[in-house]
DNA sequence: CATGATTCGATACAGAGTATCAAAATAACT
DNA sequence: AGTTATTTTGATACTCTGTATCGAATCATG
């Protein structure tokens, strides 16, 4: 998938449920192309200023609902939000620089479902973050 | 482990590690014993009112540094903080009512260890978290 | 282009948590 | 026990992330 047909997919996702395919909704999404390893609410508000404090929160907040975007409370600072690229995924953040990966694992997916009879209750969904220190942050601390 | 041992266990830790064993800090520990299910920072403030707000926040933060409390953060409304029973676990949360139950699951440890090939970096650490709706609300609703 | 529904931006506000700092509690040492 | 040094506390003001409000602007539709 090119970032182009993407953007055109996502403002797609939002006409098809009803929402309105407004300039800074446009804008919003073509800040989140700029972002691949995520990004937190305040730097997208600093990288709009034509755009609204409270439309950006918005927009994250739609984009969430229609599962294009995911949040991720780390440890210490700012929530971090992060443009899903495949369907289900979970996360990998780095503890040293706050960049965010995805990875899929459908054996675990698999276990989880299992996992279904030790539970109290019936399982909805779940939510899997592996921390790590990314190769990028490895490399420097070796010089 | 009864509970007056576990209660013993923790001011120790605390002690083991420099920190002293105050009386704010057991009325915060006392507090958290009546709430095994989990439990906002707001609810053990209002629970009480002779330790202050900054307090009951600050020892919340040392028992999670220490490793006898977690913190939750839901996807809607307040963070949940929940005791630790066991040393390495996982956490169900209702998606109805919020309690938090814990799980283990030591195939998901062993596989997300194998995972360390595909992941661009050195994994540190991991958590899982299990949405479900428990037996109490399912029983609720289907009267 | 008139109408009505969405969406917007500015601003004030809310909720969770922290920084500050003087006062109190605690530990350590005589 | 009394003095001193250190940690901890509580009150308060503040920060930060996000939301409610609301009049104005934008947009789809007839």
């Amino acid at each position: 998938m090119t970032t182009a047909e993407a953007r055109f997919d996502i403002m797609d996702i939002l006409e098809d449920r009803g929402y309105r395919a407004t300039r800074p909704r446009h804008a919003v999404v073509e800040a989140l192309y700029g972002k691949p390893e995520g990004f937190t609410a305040e730097e997208i508000i600093d990288e709009l200023p034509g755009v609204g404090r409270a439309t950006v929160f918005r927009t994250l907040k739609l984009l969430m609902e229609v599962g294009v975007v995911c949040k991720l409370n780390l440890l210490d600072g700012a929530p971090r939000y992060s443009l899903s690229r495949v369907e289900h995924h979970h996360h990998t953040v780095c503890v040293n620089c706050g960049n965010v990966g995805e990875f899929r694992a459908a054996t675990i997916e698999r276990i989880l479902r299992g996992l279904n009879g030790d539970i109290p209750g019936d399982v909805v969904g779940h939510r899997i973050e592996l921390y790590i220190t990314c190769n990028r942050c490895l490399a420097k601390r070796s010089c």
